[in-house]
DNA sequence: TGTACATCAGTGAACGCGCGTTCACTGATGTAC
DNA sequence: TGTACATCAGTGAACGCGCGTTCACTGATGTAC
């Protein structure tokens, strides 16, 4: 059904139902964990019936997966957004600081993730999603990179504009484990631009923040 | 009981069946996940009725826990002495290397290390744990680094040895994540080595090995 | 070293709950006129 | 714009399973002599 122009009629009651339920369940998630939670709950946390979830999903791994998904694309978004911004020329303080608030906005997010990566772990279906999420991501870091060479040398350890967005996704997961653990997102955004600092640049120039 | 001399008189067969629990959890924990597991599962992987469970743990989280205390013990003693190794003088590539293969040699660890990350988020007690068997790893760090100052600068981003020592850290945790979704052990010490070369020195020597 | 005994570790059955999954039904929603 | 109708979304009850948790019991294990 849906391939015609026949299907999916009464489609407003329908999508409201789903995104109430995702939306539900992003914060249950978040509380329990993926692994301890139950359909039930979302349901609840949601204000349906379980049989409102079956009519919309076939099992709790669709919908973590949708939820992954969607959140992931609005992510993707904003960090090109942040990275598109300040003109031809990179101020690499000023981009990273703009990416890393985006990227350590939300704790929730953080554990969602994580949860993800650990399911992704083990399936790899997930990780095939995930693995093209986190390339969409470093190829938009990657252009930035090759973009702005030449007015920022980058260090020759990790080869070109490719490998350096490599190493600031790397950096970015090592500071959300980080944050994870110790819950100082103030901390974790000056951490990770002191890393960043020292990955992008060729780390001779004294550190201009705290440590966190 | 058991602070006195009486008490724990059949130790034998007790920590045996303790130790074949745990065993046998790991191997479930890692293939299924945290999450995934039920006590039945634990107890027919190790051949024991789920009585015998409720009599070495009070549940699966306590035996989690203990399954993780053990497993990083023994993983801050592989690292301590991997860094021990190899005279007052620091050569820094090969003690990355040794490290390196003391930290991503089995994938299994790295998916309940991961686990237990996720289970410590969402309860402080719990990251209190982790917390300090990371501090741990990184004062073995730091106290390395130190110890080698004057011989390898280390870049002034970081700050002082303590500042690297975080450093590594987060590249070991960025390395872990990647790992888990590729699944490309040898790549990942490759990859970790070159992210550690480029937090240690300055970056402006060529690198050395290939892109992972 | 061997034996009788006390104690403790692990057994296995039982109970009940939470919840995954299904499905006949109802009333909400969009459409045709 | 209003109304009658067809269809679909969500309801709620029912079923059954897996499993957490408990506990009386048994036989394995260490100890005292």
């Amino acid at each position: 059904m849906g391939a015609d122009g026949t299907a999916g009629r009464v489609t407003g009651r329908r999508a409201r139902t789903r995104a109430n339920l995702l939306r539900a369940a992003f914060s249950v998630f978040a509380a329990k964990g993926f692994g301890h939670v139950s359909i039930e709950q979302v349901c609840e946390a949601a204000g349906y019936t379980r049989g409102a979830f079956y009519s919309n999903f076939s099992g709790l791994d669709e919908l973590f997966f949708a939820l992954y998904a969607e959140r992931a694309e609005l992510i993707a978004e904003q960090v090109s957004e942040a990275l598109a911004r300040g003109g031809p020329d990179l101020d690499v303080p000023a981009a990273v600081d703009r990416v890393a608030e985006v990227l350590l906005l939300d704790r929730d997010w953080l554990l969602v993730k994580t949860d993800f990566l650990v399911h992704a772990a083990r399936d790899p279906e997930v990780a095939r999603a995930l693995l093209e999420h986190r390339a969409r991501l470093r190829r938009a870091v990657a252009d930035r990179l090759a973009r702005a060479r030449g007015h920022t040398e980058l260090p020759a350890v990790l080869g070109d504009a490719d490998g350096a967005a490599h190493a600031v996704v790397a950096a970015y997961d090592g500071v959300t484990t980080r944050l994870l653990l110790d819950r100082d997102v103030a901390g974790a955004r000056v951490w990770l631009r002191q890393l960043l600092t020292a990955l992008l640049t060729d780390g001779t120039e004294p550190a201009a923040h705290g440590r966190g």
